[in-house]
RNA sequence: GGAGACGUAGCUCAGUCGGUUAGAGCGCUCGCUUCACAUGCGAGAGGUCUAGGGUUCGAGUCCCUACGCCUCCACCA
């Protein structure tokens, strides 16, 4: 096979992938002789389309879970996805009412029926562009959160939860989304500030021409209120205990209540209390025993209790009560507030707290060891600081709600008997009473928080609860890897499920990855438009550049902004890599490659086999660290500096040269390179890699099952390095003054060099002719010897003379030399400096100061040259 | 109100345990049709590391204060 001239991704992406999945590569297998490495995916909704913040999350899994595939893991990545109940929901009723249905219209089975065709229609949607992405998870096992296991899981642990009084069942004041027509979780509202107004109110004390004046921003609850409460040190509301007062409009009597809740500051310092829609005023109401009056119905409109604005849409409703309050002399005053209101999370529709019969989970006993796991560092968090978010979270945390008023879900295994009113929670379906025996059953309506399911999930997807092989072998989890905007839906949920239920976290780390926000830094969004799609920038630039640029040089847990500049210069490097590879390949071609160990390595060789080392190990130890940004820098940076710029560049002389012997033993280690190169790559950028490696003389099989390289701690090639690195600190120094000077690049020159170390200059003397554009090196004891006109350049252990007639400046080269000088004097005082205290000679490590003293030398050296040089000029 | 980040080149960002002459990519300037690649090669310019104080032999890095910007949590009607 021959490598095509260009790199073109899609001739041949879709076919590695259609390969490695029938040939079974992303299966992981029960394998005692290897320690399982396991990921689950944190699964995306159905609904969902494949948008940025998927393809950062899913690449970061992949290149982990590659990498310790490679490293010889039974690496599993299980893949699923979440039925997302109120999500679903949403668009099922929003394509039923296309048709011009209603839920009513078709029924709970009905409805049933419509959700599941869409989730078979569209479900699958979300996978196909995993794929495309490159996703090596193991497909064999994927799952839902509504499939057969995940669901007896969800019944089994509420059962468990429930025996356990950890369920209970109660009226509580939560929030509701008169839109979406269902509870919500504390977690699921998003609040959002907003201009209102603060109204003033009067109510009168019964049987007196008194009032008290109480401030509400929401004035069309005062139908609802059962109590005004004030703070019982504040001065102004002395001796009214046990006083009555006149609710204005329904002329209804409610006592006057005190209560330290009450600030005195604010407002008036009295408050209307509406224990029905209001979070602190039903623990007001609970304190005072104040019965509960709700006003709003479930669509958000008032209710009877509001009298002759029942039926009236709230907002509404608002305006036309103090219209009326002005009326009748109650009102007296409004004042503007800048205020917090609660939206759904999905429609962002206005919530309503409203007290209703629902399902908690108590979250206490719950948190406190799963706060411990994460203190104690069970379960760790990368970055670090994420973990002071979680406990923040988890500390102040409030009872679950879990029930939900829709039908897409997990329904609560709660069956009631409509003939003695008995309750049964179980995992199997009742159809006869325990208690009476009778038949007249009904199910429980509502159903779980989507999140109560996906808690379970690095467990449920093993197996749980049956103890499966799988869940023994691969349960905990390594690694979960997600967005920091879902730790306190999931990741918390996940942890103290993990211990209640498996009696073990279910993972050992965290991995926190930030957004991805526009070239502008603003949050992709469809309302505003700026959203990428990831499967076109696949279509167009191809997987592996998408997901170089969202990984390269980027920090773990900060946002980034994504851009067509750093789409292109991925796109650049994917070419950089398939044409080195290239270049390699075609010289090798015919060539017998020799193994590494039998080649006589030039000083060139050994420095790249040194880089080479040093990359493998930086990588490995940052992989390690979940520093992949870093890891990947080191790559490209090695790959581009060293191996293309530098290291094929010394090549060079030798493949366009005469000596056969010389040319197999460079073509030798070329190979032996790029093998390592794309076996580091791979987890990467695992198409090009795997399409290069098709290429590669002598291999057989994949290279995603290859062995990832291993670094050498004994090599020691530092002679063959430091020779390099004059080497090309002389071709980089000619090159400048060449440039300098205006000398055309490719114009020959004779270089002078005046040294003590001339092996070094000697071992490379090809590179330097062919790099730098010189055609003979002549060593000399002192500038002295020459007659020509001359720049001269001190580097560190030489001199370079180079000859270039009349083209030198000198005015400019005198300018340069002081310039230089200044800079060499400024080392000089800042290193005497610090060798000169004595703090530093005592107390830094030594090394350190020996290291200070070999620069100090080399700096007087350079002054030294520097000085002489200028006194030759003027 | 509570908490957490961030502030480094024109732009986007790295900078690990406190120790290098503070780095990269993009952009900019100059030069190059060098036989893998112009999606390239070579050479450059560009920095008071937001400001001030402290700890230390030594601070871009640790601590404090201020300013600026961002995010999360809480939700006083």
């Amino acid at each position: 096979m021959e490598m095509a001239k260009t790199y073109n991704p899609s001739e041949f992406e879709k076919e590695i992938y259609e390969d490695w999945e029938k040939q079974g590569c992303f299966k992981a297998k029960v394998d005692a002789e290897k320690l399982p490495f396991t990921i689950v995916i944190p699964p995306p909704n159905i609904t969902g389309q494949l948008h940025m913040g998927h393809a950062l999350d899913e690449t970061l899994q992949d290149t982990l879970i590659r990498f310790k595939r490679m490293q010889g893991y039974s690496a599993l990545w299980l893949p699923g996805t979440d039925h997302a109940s109120i999500a679903t929901e949403v668009k099922i009723v929003e394509q039923m009412a296309k048709e011009g249905l209603t839920k009513k219209d078709v029924g709970r089975d009905g409805f049933l029926e419509r959700a599941w065709a869409w989730k078979e229609k569209y479900g699958g949607r979300i996978i196909e562009q995993l794929k495309l992405l490159g996703s090596s998870c193991d497909w064999s096992r994927l799952s839902f959160t509504m499939d057969e296991r995940c669901s007896r899981a969800v019944k089994e642990v509420f059962v468990n939860l429930y025996d356990k009084g950890l369920i209970y069942r109660g009226d509580r004041i939560i929030n509701w989304c008169p839109d979406c027509k269902t509870a919500l979780s504390d977690a699921e509202v998003e609040y959002v500030e907003e201009d209102s107004h603060l109204w003033y109110i009067r109510y009168q004390i019964k049987d007196t021409d008194d009032y008290i004046t109480v401030a509400t921003s929401r004035p069309e609850t005062m139908f609802g209120d059962t109590a005004v409460a004030v703070n019982p040190k504040d001065k102004r509301y002395k001796g009214l205990e046990g006083k009555t007062l006149i609710l204005p409009i329904v002329n209804k009597e409610i006592p006057i209540v005190y209560d330290d809740y009450v600030e005195l500051e604010f407002g008036t310092g009295a408050v209307k209390i509406t224990p029905a829609h209001d979070p602190n005023d039903f623990e007001v109401g609970l304190r005072h025993n104040l019965p509960v009056v709700k006003v709003l119905n479930d669509d958000g409109t008032m209710n009877d209790n509001a009298g002759h604005y029942s039926g009236m849409k709230a907002l509404e409703c608002r305006e036309k009560v103090v219209e009326e309050l002005k009326e009748i002399g109650a009102f007296v005053k409004i004042e503007p507030l800048h205020h917090n209101v609660g939206h759904c999370y999905r429609c962002h529709h206005t919530v309503e707290p409203i007290v209703s019969k629902q399902w908690f989970v108590k979250m206490e006993p719950l948190a406190k060891p799963a706060i411990d796991a994460v203190r104690k560092k069970s379960v760790k968090f990368t970055p670090e600081r994420f973990s002071k978010i979680y406990f923040n979270w988890m500390e102040n945390v409030k009872d679950w709600c879990i029930s939900r008023q829709l039908w897409w879900g997990h329904r609560i295994p709660a069956y009631y008997c409509e003939d003695c009113g008995e309750m049964t929670i179980s995992k199997e379906d009742v159809k006869v009473c325990p208690k009476c025996g009778g038949t007249h059953i009904k199910q429980d309506e509502d159903v779980l928080d989507t999140w109560f399911s996906s808690a379970l999930w690095p467990f449920s997807t093993l197996g749980y609860p049956e103890i499966t092989e799988d869940l023994k072998y691969f349960y905990p989890t390594d690694v979960l890897v997600t967005g920091y905007d879902i730790i306190f839906f999931w990741v918390a949920r996940m942890i103290f499920s993990g211990i209640e239920h498996m009696q073990r976290i279910p993972f050992k780390n965290v991995l926190i990855h930030g957004l991805v926000r526009d070239s502008q830094g603003r949050k992709m969004s469809k309302s505003l438009g700026n959203g990428i799609d990831p499967t076109e920038i696949i279509a167009k630039y191809g997987a592996d550049t998408l997901r170089f640029s969202l990984i390269n040089g980027v920090a773990a847990g900060s946002d980034m902004r994504f851009s067509d500049e750093k789409l292109e210069g991925a796109r650049n490097f994917m070419n950089k890599i398939w044409n080195a590879s290239r270049f390699v390949l075609l010289n090798a071609e015919g060539k017998k490659i020799l193994p590494i160990k039998d080649v006589k390595l030039t000083v060139a060789d050994k420095w790249i086999i040194t880089r080479l080392n040093k990359t493998v190990k930086d990588v490995t130890i940052n992989m390690e660290k979940y520093e992949m940004g870093v890891a990947l820098a080191n790559l490209y940076d090695f790959v581009w500096s060293d191996f293309c710029d530098w290291y094929i560049e010394f090549t060079k002389p030798v493949l366009y040269g005469e000596d056969e012997v010389k040319t197999t033993e460079t073509v030798s280690v070329l190979i032996y390179v790029l093998d390592k190169i794309i076996k580091l790559l791979h987890p990467f950028l695992p198409f090009i890699t795997e399409q290069i490696y098709k290429n590669m003389p002598e291999t057989n099989g994949f290279l995603m099952l290859s062995e990832f390289p291993k670094y050498e701690t004994k090599q020691n090639y530092s002679v063959a390095v430091s020779e390099i690195e004059t080497v090309k600190e002389i071709i980089k120094t000619v090159r400048n003054v060449k440039a300098k000077t205006g000398a055309a690049p490719s114009k020959k020159i004779t270089l002078y060099v005046s040294t003590e170390k001339q092996s070094a200059i000697k071992a490379g003397i090809s590179y330097i002719k062919k790099l730098a554009g010189v055609s003979e090196v002549k060593f000399i004891k002192d500038k002295s010897e020459l007659t020509e006109k001359i720049i001269s350049q001190v580097i560190d252990k030489a001199e370079l003379y180079i000859p270039l007639g009349e083209l030198v400046d000198f005015d400019k080269e005198i300018e340069r030399i002081k310039k230089e000088l200044e800079n060499v004097e400024n080392e000089i005082a800042r290193a005497s400096g610090k060798l000169a205290n004595k703090g530093f000679l005592d107390k830094a490590p030594k090394a350190l100061v020996e290291q200070e003293r070999l620069k100090y030398d080399k700096f007087i050296d350079m002054r030294e040259k520097l000085n002489k040089q200028l006194k030759d000029l003027t």
